[in-house]
RNA sequence: GCGCCUGUCGUCAAGUGGUUAAGACCUCGGAUUGUGGUUCCGAUAUGCAUGGGUUCGAAUCCCAUCAGGCGCCCCA
C-alpha cells in the first residue's frame, strides 16, 4: 500500500514543536491587547474577486500563486493573506461606524502555491494587525511598535527595522514617470523580469537581484532619481512625523529607499524587519499603510495601516522549548484503583495519567520517571490505609499523606 | 517556471560493485513479584524512494519517474 504523504510545501506541527506555536500564540494575545487590539478570525476561503481587487492583479501573489477552486459557479481561494479577509469584514461588519481607531489582530493558516524553500511553504501561518480609521503618523508609528514589542516579546533582537515611503498615488505616478524615462535608454540590457517590470510595476525594479541591472541601477542619473525625494510635500510631512515618533521611542531603523513592498495596496509608510539567522528567506514582518483598500473594496474610505508575520520563520528564531513534563503518574497494580485516583486528581486541576496496560510496579515507575514530576505511588498498603505516597522523581524524596488531602500545593 | 544537490529502519546515520546491510537513539521485552531515571542482556530493514538497464554479482554504476532540500523569482 502507498503511504500517502503531506502535500508538498505542507508541514505537520508535531506534539513536540506545539510549545513554540503556543508561546506565539500567547504572546501575540499579550503584546496586542495591551494596544487595545482584539482578535479577529475570518474564514480560510473568500470570493476570489476579494483578493483580485483587494492585493492586486499586478501582483505574482495574485497572478500565480492562488489556489483557486470553483464550487457552485462560485469561484473561491484559499487566502494568500489575511488583510483583504480582515477589510473585507470590516467593510460587512460596519466597523466603520466604531470609534475609531479600531485595531484588530489576527493568526491563521494562509495558501501560497510557491515553490517551497526554507523558510517558504505553500501552507504557512502568520500573525498580524490591522489599525483601521487613523490617518495620522502617530497610527504608523504605534503599529511599528507592536511589531517590535511582539518580536522582543519573543526574545528575539538583532532584528533591523526598514522604512520607507512611497508616497501617495499622486505622486508616486509622477516618480514612475521620472523612472521610466531615465531607465528608458537601457531597456533593453534589463533583464527579461525587469522589462516585464518596466510596463506593469516600474517601483519592483528596483529590487532586481541581477547583477547587470543593479548596475544599471547604480548608474548616477538613475540614483538620482532614486534617492531623491519625490513624495509630495503632504507625503513627506507625514513621514518626518512618523521618523520622529520613532525617534522618540528608540526604535532603531534605517531608511531603505528600495524597499517596494509587493503588495498594491500600499501607500506612504512601508517596512520590513528582517533577520541575518533565516537564509534567503529573512523577512519576518512585513507592514505598511493602505489608505484607499477599504474604499477601493466597498467601503467607507477609512485609512489603515497594518503589518503581518510568518510564524514558521519566528518559530525558527525561537527555536526549541521544552515541553512540559506531567505533574504526575500514578504507579498503582489496581487499576480501579488508580484510575479514580487519578480523574480526582484531574478535578483538582492536576496533569495526571495512570498505566492503563497495569504492567508491573517497576515498569510503571520507570514510565513515571519518564514523562512525570512525581510518581503517585498506590499501592496495596496505602489503599489499605487510605494514604498515597508521592515519590519526586527528580530529588527521590518522597512521603506518604491522606488520601483525602487536595494534592494541588504538593505537586505544583 | 528555471538552476544545483540529495533519497539506506520511527530518527540520526556507516557502507562508494563481491558472502547473513555496521552503529547510535527511540520503542518494546527481560535481569528486577513495592522504588525509577546514569547498569547489563535481548527484539526490531529478506531490504537501501519507485521502475527499468549494465554486470557472473548492484544500496553502490547508468537512465527515467517520484519525493525532499537549497538557490532564482516573489514573499511572511
Amino acid at each position: 500500500m502507498a503511504v500517502i504523504k503531506v502535500q508538498k510545501g505542507t508541514k505537520d506541527i508535531l506534539p513536540s514543536e506545539m510549545p513554540v506555536w503556543h508561546f506565539m500564540e500567547a504572546k501575540a494575545n499579550e503584546v496586542f491587547s495591551k494596544y487595545g487590539a482584539k482578535e479577529i478570525r475570518t474564514p480560510i476561503f473568500e470570493a476570489t474577486e476579494l483578493f483580485a481587487r483587494g492585493v492586486g492583479d499586478t501582483t505574482d501573489i495574485v497572478n500565480k500563486e492562488m489556489y483557486t477552486f470553483e464550487k457552485s459557479e462560485r469561484s473561491l481561494t484559499l487566502r494568500p493573506e489575511n488583510t483583504a479577509g480582515v477589510v473585507r469584514s470590516f467593510i460587512e461588519n460596519g466597523m466603520h461606524r466604531l470609534s475609531a481607531p479600531v485595531k484588530l489582530w489576527y493568526k491563521g493558516p494562509m495558501f501560497r502555491y510557491e515553490r517551497p524553500q526554507a523558510g517558504r511553504q505553500r501552507q504557512f501561518h502568520q500573525v498580524g494587525v490591522e489599525v483601521f480609521g487613523i490617518k495620522q503618523p502617530a497610527a504608523d508609528a504605534e503599529v511599528i511598535l507592536m511589531a517590535v514589542n511582539y518580536l522582543k516579546a519573543l526574545g528575539l533582537n538583532d532584528l533591523a527595522v526598514e522604512l520607507n515611503s512611497l508616497g501617495c498615488p499622486e505622486c508616486r505616478e509622477v516618480f514612475k514617470t521620472k523612472l521610466k524615462e531615465v531607465i528608458k535608454p537601457y531597456l533593453n540590457d534589463l533583464c527579461p523580469d525587469c522589462q516585464a517590470r518596466y510596463e506593469k510595476n516600474p517601483l519592483r525594479l528596483l529590487d532586481c537581484k541581477v547583477e547587470e541591472c543593479k548596475a544599471i541601477y547604480a548608474k548616477p542619473e538613475i540614483q538620482a532619481i532614486i534617492q531623491s525625494d519625490f513624495i509630495c510635500e503632504e507625503c513627506a510631512e507625514h513621514f518626518n512625523e512618523l521618523k520622529k515618533y520613532l525617534d522618540a521611542l528608540n526604535i532603531n531603523y534605517s531608511i531603505n529607499k528600495l524597499l517596494v513592498r509587493g503588495l498594491d495596496y500600499y501607500n506612504r509608510t512601508v517596512f520590513e524587519i528582517k533577520s541575518n539567522n533565516l537564509g534567503s528567506q529573512n523577512a519576518v514582518c512585513g507592514g505598511g499603510r493602505y489608505d484607499s483598500l477599504v474604499k477601493n473594496l466597498g467601503g467607507e474610505d477609512t485609512p489603515a495601516i497594518g503589518f503581518a508575520m510568518g510564524m514558521e520563520r519566528l518559530a525558527s528564531l525561537i527555536g526549541e522549548k521544552e515541553d512540559k513534563k506531567l505533574d504526575a503518574f500514578i504507579v498503582c497494580n489496581n487499576p480501579l484503583e488508580a484510575v479514580k485516583l487519578t480523574e480526582e486528581l484531574r478535578l483538582q486541576g492536576i496533569n495526571c495519567e495512570f498505566d492503563l496496560t497495569n504492567k508491573k510496579f517497576v515498569k510503571q515507575l520507570e514510565k513515571a520517571s519518564k514523562v512525570a514530576k512525581f510518581a503517585l505511588i498506590l499501592g496495596e498498603d496505602e489503599i489499605a490505609a487510605g494514604k498515597v505516597t508521592i515519590k519526586n522523581l527528580e530529588t527521590s524524596e518522597q512521603k506518604t499523606i491522606e488520601r483525602a488531602n487536595n494534592f494541588f500545593t504538593y505537586l505544583k
